[in-house]
DNA sequence: TAATAATATATGTTTAAACATATATTTCAT
DNA sequence: ATGAAATATATGTTTAAACATATATTATTA
């Protein structure tokens, strides 16, 4: 079981930006936002976390625009892609997307008018939805691929065990 | 200096669990938009952060609808409250958002409209304004503050090292 | 100092998010 | 089987985000 070690006081910062070259000694959460101290800290993490969510958001968002799509729209097409060939329906796109206040309506609404996925009533529910990506989706989607790791390597400036911490902590964060 | 140590690994995710109560017991990335796995380290970290991010917004959102504000709106009161009694401009502003792509002009007006915020033309720089916050601004702070702390804490589920140590990765993850 | 660039903010427009509510269908309990 | 609850989606409305562009002022520089 690999384990590895971080210093994990503020001052102790220093420790994780020796190994970096000049130019990519990183911001600081008080730099980036001009302030100088914290409560405490978790008032600063919070902060930190919006802080650098919306740093990441506004860097997918340019990159998805150029393909003519937002990222809701680019988080709902993988999901089906990922359901591919099978229907899946409204409220079960909505369990599977990252923002779980999405108004799928009108974001499947969207995504018809670009023909970029078909939606045709569910025959078992008349309720429901059957949704499926087109092969213009899947199109789109091919598009995007070869750019996506690329752009997450080069975005996320972490060794592949800080990742993975980064993301157990994240889970563990939301209790 | 104090270091913890924290297992890396995916597998070892399990790790993080046993402590807690079983009624804590977080729910990983991969339940919580029912993706069994993801192409890399770094693909998991970045969907993380967003949910993450997204999970926390909600949260805060709903709280600050309480007082009558958005968390945007919060966000520059607080500023505000920071600079308090010395005026700062728009863009004085805009450098210490959280969102750096605020629509700082009508957020200022929407505030103003409220009466928690001032603004008078700057005497020195004529296309500046300079910008206060209120008594009332001031006021609906202090009836926030006193759930900061509270609602904080019992959202971010880490230890006071943890936290720490993932604002620290957040810095790092940005370059 | 006149021309150019940079800055601070405003505004118009399109698009999407937020919020509440409505409707049809299915499920469940009795 | 029937009424109540839950579910899946739609829609209307208000508000804010996104994007482009405009205007006035200040800083720069040749």
């Amino acid at each position: 079981m690999k384990r590895i070690s971080l210093v994990t006081s503020d001052k102790a910062y220093s420790f994780l930006r020796i190994p970096l070259p000049s130019s990519c000694i990183p911001m600081t959460i008080e730099e980036a936002i001009k302030q100088p101290k914290f409560k405490n800290a978790y008032q600063k993490v919070v902060i930190n976390l919006l802080y650098t969510a919306n740093w990441l958001q506004a860097a997918q968002q340019d990159f998805f625009k150029t393909f003519g799509i937002t990222s809701s729209q680019f988080n709902m097409l993988r999901i089906l892609r990922g359901q591919h060939p099978i229907k899946i329906s409204g409220a079960e796109i909505k369990s599977r997307m990252l923002d779980k206040n999405s108004d799928i309506p009108r974001l499947l609404e969207r995504l018809v008018k670009k023909k970029l996925i078909s939606k045709v009533p569910c025959s078992n529910d008349k309720r429901a939805a059957d949704i499926l990506i087109t092969r213009q989706g899947l199109e789109v989607l091919s598009k995007i691929d070869p750019h996506i790791d690329d752009s997450e390597k080069t975005h996320i400036q972490l060794s592949k065990d800080e990742a993975f911490l980064l993301s157990n902590l994240l889970d563990k964060c939301r209790g």
